[in-house]
RNA sequence: GGGGAGGUAGCGAAGCGGCCAAACGCAUCAGACUGUAAAUCUGACGCCCCUCGGGCUUCAAAGGUUCGAAUCCUUUCCUCCCCA
């Protein structure tokens, strides 16, 4: 029996790829597995440009709304969760198609994350103290102590990775290269099809600009507003994108005006790492267009 | 017409005799990424050879002073502000 297939599409924010997996979905029967850090937020509706109600009733979506803002949740839990939904979806007989611009979360969805502890937040906390009290050079020694090959790799000003490293090691006993040596992958049950959405810089510039004025004409600000009251401890998604700005514009520390433009310029930022992950870490057919390559995926599905 | 401020790399902005191809910020380009990922971090950024390095042309324009000028002087052009 054949290997189920899978429609992956992946791209830079505002490239397109919900409108192109609907209109998969809506062709074959698919439904559709988001792939995105942030639309997994309840709450984070507008500024993560999730999907409208009336799309979702049209096609089911998937890993959308599944915790709170406050909860944790991690690239691993995001692979766990998202091969369920696959293992139903194709039991059901239909067509998953996984859509979004998070990388880190397609590779734990198809690769999976070497089997390693989860976060500490005490543990982190006590290590972002040494940095703040040391410097970031001074934990990136203790990383270089104990495990010189991952402080090689990682730059001493990258203190997420550096504190991520010494927490594997200090809570396992055991050092992330070595956890990265014993990862093994389990034989992928499924054919995958990863198609990239790559529109001109021009064009994509555009889209978003577009996009950032209907979101503020929809009430981010409100959306923002409704957020932080009911969180007050400012939980991380609401750093993203969007959230940030919109949390200075109430403090009054932007202008709207200013607080748009600085949404765009981050996201056309944001645009250009996805593509550089994509263009790296995975292997991805290009294209500029979503008609050729809803055409194209046709083809493979046959 | 008189007085004042100023013209520096794509933009903003430092520098005000040598350590200046010129700080810094932004934009741009390239890259990294294994449980924070719309996060976090790195590099390039006058031109050419490109390896440490070397060569070439720049700081409105032209002349000048000086061993040496983005920095001082003169003239010209342009911008802004104030008074007429």
């Amino acid at each position: 029996m054949a290997a189920p297939p899978v429609v992956v599409i992946v791209g830079p924010t505002a490239s397109g790829k919900s409108a192109l997996a609907l209109g998969v979905a809506g062709r074959r029967g698919g439904e559709i597995v988001s792939c995105d850090s942030l639309q997994v937020y309840r709450g984070l509706d507008l500024g993560s440009a999730k999907p409208t109600v009336e799309e979702r009733r049209a096609v089911p979506h998937h890993l959308v709304d599944v915790v709170d803002p406050d909860q944790e949740f991690s690239a691993a839990d995001y692979g766990r969760r998202a091969r369920a939904a696959i293992g139903e979806i194709t039991a059901r007989g239909r067509l998953p198609i996984v859509a979004g611009g998070t990388g880190l979360y397609l590779r734990a969805l198809r690769q999976g994350l070497f089997e390693g502890p989860s976060r500490d937040p005490d543990l982190r906390r006590r290590l972002e103290t040494i940095a703040e009290a040391r410097g970031d050079a001074a934990l990136h020694r203790l990383l270089a102590r104990v495990d010189p090959e991952a402080a090689g790799r990682i730059a001493p000003r990258d203190r997420v990775r550096v504190v991520r490293a010494l927490e594997v090691y200090r809570t396992s006993g055991r050092t992330l290269t070595a956890h990265h040596r014993a990862d093994r992958r389990a034989r992928d049950p499924y054919r995958w099809l990863v198609v990239g959405l790559d529109p001109p810089r021009e064009v994509l510039r555009r889209a978003v600009e577009a996009r950032t004025r209907a979101m503020m004409a929809a009430g981010l600000l409100d959306e923002v507003r409704a957020l932080l009251a009911r969180y007050p401890g400012r939980p991380r998604p609401l750093d993203a994108i969007g959230y940030r700005q919109a949390a200075a514009v109430l403090r009054g520390a932007l202008t709207d005006d200013e607080a748009q433009r600085d949404m765009v310029k981050a996201t056309m930022r944001y645009a250009k790492r996805q593509m550089t992950w994509f263009r790296h870490q995975e292997d991805v057919r290009w294209f500029a267009d979503g008609e050729v390559a809803l055409r194209a995926i046709g083809e493979w599905l046959g």
